[in-house]
DNA sequence: TATGAATGAGCTTTCATTCAT
DNA sequence: AATGAATGAAAGCTCATTCAT
């Protein structure tokens, strides 16, 4: 799936996506180790070896998401004040395609994350702690910016940031859903996703 | 929790309430079934007298919200040509408050419902059997209905379809995500969405 | 092999008594549950249905041992006073005599006890507030008693309970180590027991 | 703590020292060889290159005991007809004294033995065979010379021996147990330990 | 109808041991 | 000689489910 960046043996790769994949089908409590260590070709034991404990595997399965996640959308977020988006348009479209292809690529242990992170209290925290922390007061600042330049309707900062996600969140879950069934021209159906969010947004 | 409509024993309801409650909190998979009978303050064995299996008890706590929901669904719908919505926002408005109501009386059911869905393929197909099945083809009568009467702008019927469900289904789910930490002013958020939902949706 | 005193089902009877027979063997470490259960005639999980634990199931097998011998003790010694013992040698006869009984009546679940108490801080714990705490408290007394009465020569009354009890469980233990292979008349080694510590401590 | 007389490497030794503690602390089969392995700082597969098995390493740890404790025994015992002793108080006051130097400085090694040795026959044959088979042989020579001296008692001579080994056995589990918390005046208690068995073994 | 003791399959985890490096 | 990744059997324990009462 992927596991880039880190030293990781082969065994613990095939592990990793074994679990994200079984995770991702049939939920964190309804896996069974030793389903995974078949599916991975591996030992039992070598998983408890490499993940101390299956709760162990599910974080690791995850946090690469958070890890990873949180850079990339910095990085973005800063460009905005070097001039690179003179319009929220570009900013958002090149942030959703960017994410979306991460996101894409990742989908099975995305679907994890929000699968799972209702049962688990300390990935949420630990999400919020990654992701919102610093992320959220950034785009605190970039929502007020292009509401200065009158690009985005008057409204409460907080509003806005919950509508674009919750449009782009339920763009993805939708996706998430349908997948398998999907005739789903992703393209198009991108652009009025982002379409509809700019004339929403508009002011008056 | 609810469990209107049926006439169901206090021991029957005790049961329904307290496995709605454990499944919502910690899955369908995470949850034995003693832990439900020790909070419904049941003897084990009377959980399988009245619902076969504990796969059983999940779609006696879900099926209520699919039943009682497409009924409640298409009422609304109907009177959409009986001239009782002239606007789509008196539409819409009257429908995401119904059912908002009735969601957030039922709230836990229905994280149930969305948390479990994708753990089990007859939920999904009870789900587009009851819901999407009539639900879906009288809802794009509408939405053609008010495309003719330029309220709404032209896009494909489903991807409009899409982005009213993943709005009102973001704007939810980031309300049960939320729910505990919240600050959330209903009324105001939910205006808030609706206005950008119909801005978003206007024609050019 | 006891399980007096507690009403208790036939099979949780059976498993204790298993158990007591395997912890004896072969040390509580070394004991699995699917042995004892196995052994007892029950299955797997009717053992933690009853016991909570391997670890609580030792207890269940030890505690007996400790609250039974309590209150025995201490009635013996309360009869000091009420002058049912001119002599020491008819106390420590009597005492030894009647704990003796007891101890080979449930001579497995105390080597157990004995076996297990170096591994097991609270086991050990539970002793002395059982045992000691007030037992020790009334020894004293009584040793104090008959030194004042020319009996027992002086020496620290901490001392004279460390042989007495060093003597008893050497014997004791030399029994169970011994036993199965014991050409060993009980009655003629406990006399010489007696007499050697009687001899022993007596003053000069 | 101890590993003297045979070569062993430094790995070797750490490896027997680290074993000792934990045996002693948490039983043969309590122990595992991964705990070893940490606390030796060796890699697990290192403690058996050397000690082939986990049993093999428990005999290394326990064998030596029996091994040097013998030939000291011999030793000693043999002084007995060169006229070394005429008081059989100086015997086993020397006897005492030396065996009890050699197991304080290897108390962790002799608690590994006795606690063991009611879970392995083999040890228990071991440790007939090297100390009881000819030692007691002798020792039964020297208890009826020293009857013959009228220095012990008339009584037969195995239980002689029953005796002497419990009362000292008796001494040295009570320190054994009492240990940690101990104020345990050590000498003195030695002393009155002797007195008390030189006068309960004494003729009439 | 309701109980809860009993089950045994299956769960997560640990263990002693092996072997390629 | 020493390592530690890998193993798979077995450990302790939980589970959904059954059934005599």
């Amino acid at each position: 799936m992927s596991s880039e960046l880190l030293k990781l043996t082969e065994k613990q790769k095939a592990i990793l996506d074994a679990a994200t994949d079984l995770f991702a089908e049939k939920g964190f409590a309804g896996t069974s180790t030793s389903e995974i260590a078949k599916k991975a070709d591996v030992a039992e034991g070598t998983i408890f070896k490499h993940f101390k404990s299956k709760k162990g595997l599910l974080l690791s399965v995850i946090s690469p998401m958070i890890k990873v996640i949180a850079p990339m959308v910095k990085k973005d977020l800063n460009k905005v004040f070097d001039k690179d988006f003179e319009e929220v348009e570009d900013l958002i479209r090149e942030f959703i395609d960017n994410r979306t292809q991460f996101v894409v690529k990742n989908m099975t242990m995305f679907r994890v994350l929000i699968q799972e992170i209702p049962f688990h209290p300390e990935l949420k925290e630990q999400f919020i702690e990654h992701i919102s922390k610093d992320v959220v007061v950034r785009v605190r600042e970039i929502i007020a910016h292009y509401q200065e330049k009158g690009q985005i309707g008057e409204m409460p900062i907080d509003s806005v940031i919950r509508i674009i996600v919750s449009t782009v969140f339920g763009h993805v879950i939708a996706k998430l859903l349908i997948i398998d069934e999907a005739e789903w021209d992703d393209k198009a159906e991108l652009d009025r996703t982002i379409q509809f969010l700019m004339k929403g947004l508009a002011p008056e």
